[in-house]
DNA sequence: ACCTGAACACCGTTCAAGT
DNA sequence: ACCTGAACACCGTTCAAGT
């Protein structure tokens, strides 16, 4: 027995029961072994989600300045290959993209923002687009597994997953692109002043 | 008793101790009652939760047709109050938005199709633009509230959560507004004729 | 080092019973 | 109609013990 099995039997469970068949007693079952047996192994449940997070975490598209494509095309595969990976797992997805180890590291993080830089962002409007687009990729995956196993939610006529990301996606550029060249007057007219031109006071979330 | 007073003590629960001190018992101690009197007002704790949506989702201004300020204002006013009443209750919003009854009801759909074909969209693109600012909203809330109780989450520079929803939100009208006169192949290059220009045959989520 | 067994403090929920 | 009490089948996890 090994960490590997175990965070496999862990993905194994996911994929044919969902999240709610996860639990460290099935875990075990399915190794043929003792509840506690899995705690050798891993810390505790949340240690155990965080390794199935790695685990996936490799299987996208990375965000990588692009080599000609430009930036819209580098974000466009990255963000679909995250969501073809994530919308496999069912509920899993919407639940690991919130583990830290899996959405806003402070690796993902400053790469997103260098994404955006090396794009022709200044380094506010960096974070605020890398912020944006992670979070519409977020609630996609959120919205389609909940939608996935709820037999009352209204279908739309004609569309298919694919084609909600597909068309967000391309919104998600499209917004990008008018809002990297604009004054923040023009989209924080609202809250003038709230994001500084150069040095500032608050934090805040990503 | 009441279901009303049911309902309240959820929600102050949830506000007190957050999503994992919501429990059927937790409920009923506040209550000063034993935890079986709870399921005389409510059926199970999922219905105890769809109750505390309905609660909360009467709080914040509802999508509707503008008048004279354009569907960009009445989007925005929306989407803003929306995120301000969820994003109070931490790890709630993220959980609630998941709900039918909060989320995806078939009222809030064909309310939102409305919404858009009356901005000029067509048919299709009103159920893609709906989705889109829906999902948005959503991961908004959800990154947000994991955000919110995690000290390791990477805090970026002089920006507060409010900036990033102000953004976010100019951000989606603007991909909406770039999307909404552009062709299909515009934006389903990669996928030609997955979008039907009239009837259709397959179904999807929204 | 690797695994077991018994136990603790929790859940949501059912069922029968009280008033 | 409204609430209680005891119980069931689950959780995650600790702790002491085996080999």
């Amino acid at each position: 027995l090994s960490q590997d099995e175990v965070v496999t039997a862990a993905l194994g469970l996911i994929l044919d029961r969902g999240m709610s068949g996860l639990t460290m007693r099935s875990v075990a079952q399915r190794l043929g072994v003792t509840p506690m047996a899995v705690y050798y192994y891993v810390r505790d449940k949340d240690d155990l989600l965080r390794l199935v997070s790695q685990r996936i975490s490799t299987s996208w598209i990375p965000l990588r300045p692009a080599e000609g494509g430009g930036w819209e095309e580098a974000l466009r595969l990255h963000l679909t290959s995250m969501w073809e990976v994530l919308s496999r797992y069912q509920g899993l997805g919407s639940f690991l993209i919130e583990q830290p180890s899996l959405g806003v590291t402070s690796h993902t993080v400053r790469n997103g923002i260098a994404f955006f830089e090396a794009a022709g962002f200044d380094r506010v409007k960096a974070q605020l687009a890398w912020s944006f687009a992670y979070t519409y990729i977020h609630g996609r995956i959120s919205v389609d597994a909940h939608l996935g196993h709820r037999a009352e939610a209204p279908r739309l006529e004609g569309l298919r997953a694919h084609d909600y990301v597909e068309f967000g996606i391309e919104a998600v550029i499209a917004g990008l692109r008018a809002l990297r060249d604009a004054e923040p007057a023009e989209w924080a007219s609202r809250a003038a002043g709230a994001v500084p031109s150069s040095r500032s006071e608050s934090a805040g979330g990503g």
